[in-house]
DNA sequence: TGTACATCAGTGAACGCGCGTTCACTGATGTAC
DNA sequence: TGTACATCAGTGAACGCGCGTTCACTGATGTAC
């Protein structure tokens, strides 16, 4: 290893660094991340994180690139794991809402209320489709196997057009109207984490949440498809 | 109207535009609401605020009451408009649509992420439920009519005997494993407008919203034995 | 191998601004006799 | 009806704190000849 290489190095983990303590403080203040209080806890002057970031956003862009890449990450690690695709399904599932649970500031930062004043920019489209990625695959295994026998109710006008717009797009291989059941899906499974974690289920159902989940999950493969 | 009376309206009326504003305030910089911001806008010393909320999570709470029961609300109306179980399902879901599009920033407050370091009070757990009251009340009407036929899946388990209490608590006359798919239909219906509002659509159904929302809804209400 | 120069991480002060909450106070309105 | 008193909305200054970002700078590290 070279010189260069080496302050290239020291330079990657000290961006590191400064996202690790960003996401402890995203843990306790939520959204309202104070770039100060980042350089404080590195013992370094506040002004020296601008070597590492351009701005206070594009620090809370890294953070939602990266969340979105491990929650992407768990869905496809669990998805290889299980060949037959309706428990490929569950599995992807509980793996995302574990994740969830161990990170739920993550989760917030991309799933919860945007942050004031925030746009995301065009980096984060693509780290955001893997876990619904993750799900299409388990339903196009689903279709290879002859596991999909019965077809969810057709959508109907504009939003099936839609449908088979992206699945052409993304070229899936998964048929319009299946599509939609994927996307239902994950939008199911946004909701049941969200809801767990920003406490719709409190006073309702607070012993068994895991089993709620599932019976939802597999209520949601089923509509995809995967019975 | 005594003088004693007028005071109290005049207080009434100051409280409400207070509200007003902060809800203003809300709908741009998200849940940092700043009490001097609306003292401002009111062209008012920001002490004199604290004649109306102890404090600024005081005003907090009041919003959030405020917004469970205008959703409450809107949701309880849509449902007397429809006689038909399942048309008053799907009426309801479109009701709470409407508003959360209409008010962006209230949806947030009551279903996004929590605002860091602000604890609800018991006061909100009421209105919170009227939502979900509705929708059991489409799934009671259902039962009324002989319209209810299939069941869904039975949950299993521990999750089962706590929607046997829920059943029990509130007294609904809905059997507990309708229960179940009346909480997975608020859920879902809570995660596609979430989905909606905090972008999880974007790029992907950007044209018929309504149409994907109604499909999914009325999934949920099949699953809750609407069918 | 040695030296002159360029790169770049990090400093510390400053700019201009924001915040929630408290406190002693003024002055208008309402109440009791 | 008149007067003394109590209530209470609103003021303005202050406390003690926070923030993002810029800028001229120091000093160590790396590069080119």
């Amino acid at each position: 290893m070279n010189a260069a290489n080496l302050r290239a190095r020291v330079r990657a983990e000290m961006t590191e660094e400064i996202k690790q303590v960003a996401l402890r403080h995203l843990a306790t203040d939520g959204a309202n991340l104070s770039l100060r209080a980042v350089a404080r806890d590195l013992g370094m002057a506040s002004s020296a994180v601008y070597r590492y970031f351009a701005s206070r956003d594009d620090l809370l862009t890294a953070l939602i690139i990266d969340a979105y890449d491990a929650v992407g990450e768990a869905a496809e690690k669990a998805a290889a794991s299980q060949a037959d695709p309706v428990e490929r399904w569950v599995t992807i599932t509980h793996a995302v809402r574990d994740w969830a649970i161990a990170n739920p500031h993550k989760w917030a930062l991309i799933y919860g209320s945007p942050v004031p004043g925030y746009q995301a920019p065009q980096d984060t489209v693509v780290p955001a489709t893997r876990v619904i990625f993750a799900l299409a695959g388990a339903v196009q295994a689903g279709l290879a196997t002859g596991r999909i026998t019965e077809v969810p109710p057709q959508p109907a006008g504009r939003f099936g057009e839609e449908m088979a717009a992206v699945a052409e797009q993304f070229g899936t291989g998964v048929p319009p109207h299946l599509v939609g059941g994927v996307m239902s899906g994950f939008i199911h499974l946004c909701g049941a984490i969200s809801g767990e974690l920003f406490g719709q289920l409190n006073n309702t159902i607070d012993e068994d949440r895991e089993g709620f989940f599932e019976w939802q999950m597999r209520a949601a493969a089923a509509f995809a498809g995967l019975a």
